[in-house]
DNA sequence: CAACATTAGTTTGACTTCCAACCATTAGAA
DNA sequence: TTCTAATGGTTGGAAGTCAAACTAATGTTG
């Protein structure tokens, strides 16, 4: 454990070399990649049990929130802002595990769905039930500051143009 | 380009299910995650020219601002919080490009010192200028959003263990 | 002093992400 | 209608992360 906060120090380590117009920028991106570990690290300890990441617990959640419980792997990609390799990985390790299974489409001959199983929503169900208690419900920041903290991604989200609404 | 915010959506379902105590917590979580994918990838967009990664980048900015320009690989890993086997990978990949040397430890046979090299110093110098003018200057957040976000993450960080102080 | 424990770094392996290249299929245009 | 462009997925490669196992060196203790 260290005695000081390494991202303080960065930030004066910035004004130190009068680069202040960039020292709350620099400190929001090395906040928000400490953020980032901090939570994928507790995800992941608590996904540990059911044998899936985060990446796949996703494409899970998505399947089954889905009407029919399938969906065009482009749309997986498209949804939860990942590349398409990196759905082709996340799917082939789910379908190997038997959570999804692929299926051809049946109009478009280029396009694959991904099919939730039982087991599937079964470890999807388990899994949510386990990250809203010792996750999401304990992330150790107070309410009005988790608000704000959404808020201010928010924006960062709009103008990546990540979606287009107000 | 999505019609609709996906976060937004994905914390109706949490409501929608009931689950109304864990949907705020899921909601950061899911935005820390995605607000990391967008800055790093404008991060390495901007290093790129520079055949640098963030990480890599990390590491010398602590070497260039250490006092001797050389810290123990292991003080390296304490203070990005990262593995020791992450150190050993990027120093691997800096001193490929002669951006840093490993050297002995005078004192201590098992320590392993990375120096910064001129060249080292010179890349880290003309990538935290481009860093600055194309990402951190331009988050796309406002000051005081910035703020807000910082000082929510310090407590998560606090919470974590990270680091002692208040 | 010898035996055990701790510390430092590396190696290997699993997993994620992305990019670039490639194949197949569908859609659009000359 | 045929040729070209766009779309959907997969593959291979580079890089990052971590965990676990391992070697080497230092510290501690009986």
């Amino acid at each position: 454990m260290l005695s000081f906060d390494p991202i303080a120090e960065a930030h004066r380590n910035w004004s130190a070399n009068g680069w202040d117009s960039a020292a709350a920028g620099m400190t929001v991106v090395t906040s928000i990649m400490r953020a980032h570990q901090i939570l994928l690290a507790r995800v992941h300890a608590t996904l540990t049990p059911f044998d899936i990441t985060f990446a796949q617990y996703e494409a899970l959640m998505l399947l089954k929130f889905s009407s029919k419980g399938r969906l065009p792997l482009g749309k997986i990609g498209q949804r939860l802002q990942v590349h398409p390799a990196s759905v082709t990985n996340v799917i082939d390790r789910l379908e190997a595990k038997g959570f999804v299974a692929r299926v051809p489409h049946p109009d478009d001959q280029r396009t694959t769905l991904a099919v939730i199983s039982r087991t599937g929503r079964n470890v999807a169900t388990k899994a949510t039930a386990r990250l809203n208690a010792e996750v999401f419900e304990q992330t150790g920041i107070d309410d009005t500051s988790q608000q704000a903290l959404v808020d201010a991604i928010t924006v960062l989200r709009h103008s990546a143009g990540d979606f287009d609404t107000v």
